[in-house]
DNA sequence: CGGGGGGTTGATGGACATCAACATCTGTGG
DNA sequence: CCACAGATGTTGATGTCCATCAACCCCCCG
């Protein structure tokens, strides 16, 4: 019954098959439930003693500060995702994580978390291959401010948030609602808000895809494919690897 | 006797206070010692079932190609690094791995990893803290890419590198040892090679950092420090957390 | 009704890519 | 020992993608 799983236990069942007893570790970590709105920050950069926290429920992105006031945006996570995994691992949070909607989320303790894996080592081992994930999407948006025009940054971006909210069952293949503002794709895709308004019109234009009143439509998903050069296989497995 | 420990073994020591019986196992993963010449990937893009690494010696790079022939290297590694954990985790890998000089490697089986995982959890602990210092390296780079100029994108790197080569004790403050070409870097700053050359020349001539035959060497750490916004505390703990 | 957040469009400029030519150095085979 | 090719580094000329600045729009909300 995957509709009984909390996004976590689902989202880690595709790398490892757990047992009740490991189930059951998972549920104990969603006891501290907390709510944000917009604008409170979940993790700030350079505090120490941060905890980590499952994401339940809403958006949120991780980003960095430049001196001169610039941000990049790191990361959109979504619901059953892991935030703030290194700001427990390290002493110091290297990095801010910030609600784009109203969020639920689950606090969750770094000695609980290190502590569990004691007991459990196949649960770290799953943490491992989820923070490897994570770590696979970064490369990818590397590569994307590396060697990618902006129409294929964008394309790009808009593919891989898709491909995600299919696997956690919030969109369809032709299309997802979607809270970002044109400020937030400038800032994760390296550019100008102007500049982002420009490619999105050009998209829009080509017949490629729309973003407009907080909806993304996907009118031809092969082109974008292709003009992406879109892989989906680093977001998705082919059944658990741990048995 | 740090000398006495794997660079591994001295590496994870920085998370983690390791038993004898840890330490034993970290050497049993050291017993399939290969060579690899330039030119030899280790790694190959949508190759499955691949094997992991440890580096000792020499230097590599992990990269991903585009259909348009251009490449972004993602990280570089240097001795005590780990290599491809991702491509055994996944089926499949999601990126190359080059040697930038000859190297030394031992061979790691995913199913060996696993298995010393679930026999000793800390352990798994330890390498999900190494993979996130990757994860925190890659996503300071994805802030350059995105957010810096071409100047500040070189000085980080160079400053970056000069401080993990520090760290395994390959270098002064005053300079090191660096067998990139300028290929290498443009490949991984996402520049030209000929821009690479240009702001290497002015970086030169401002009396901040020299790049010539093989060798880097620092002349005004201040000053580049301040350039790049570089700030060490991500790539260095102070003291084991996990006891 | 005013103000602020988000979006849209045009004009201008700059950072960096691209193209092209040439210099150096290395190794290699005749 | 020299000729040659290939890899690497250097410099100039030209072009382009995207940033920046500046308006102006709409909509929502206090």
């Amino acid at each position: 019954m995957p509709n009984a799983l909390s996004p976590l236990a689902h989202k880690l069942s595709n790398f490892a098959i757990l047992s009740e007893t490991e189930m059951g570790v998972l549920d104990d970590m969603h006891r501290r439930r907390r709510n944000f709105a917009v604008g409170h920050d979940l993790v700030l950069q350079g505090q120490t003693r941060q905890a980590a926290f499952i994401l339940a429920k809403g958006w949120v992105c991780s980003y960095k500060l430049l001196r001169d006031g610039s941000r990049q945006i790191v990361d959109i996570q979504i619901p059953g995702d892991f935030l703030g995994l290194r700001s427990v691992l390290f002493r110091t949070a290297d990095h801010n994580i910030e609600p784009i909607t109203e969020i639920e989320a689950s606090e969750v303790l770094g000695k609980d978390l290190l502590g569990a894996f004691s007991k459990h080592p196949r649960l770290a081992s799953a943490v491992l291959w989820a923070a490897s994930c994570d770590e696979a999407m970064v490369v990818e948006h590397l590569v994307g401010l590396g060697r990618r025009n902006a129409r294929e940054r964008m394309a790009h971006f808009l593919l891989e948030l898709s491909t995600r909210l299919m696997l956690v069952g919030l969109g369809t293949p032709a299309g997802f609602a979607c809270p970002l503002t044109q400020y937030h794709l400038a800032d994760a895709l390296g550019l100008s808000a102007v500049h982002v308004n420009r490619v999105l019109r050009e998209l829009r234009e080509d017949g490629l895809v729309t973003f407009q009143y907080g909806q993304v439509t996907i009118h031809n998903l092969d082109v974008l494919t292709d003009l992406a050069e879109f892989d989906r296989s680093y977001l998705d497995q082919e059944g658990p690897l741990l048995r």
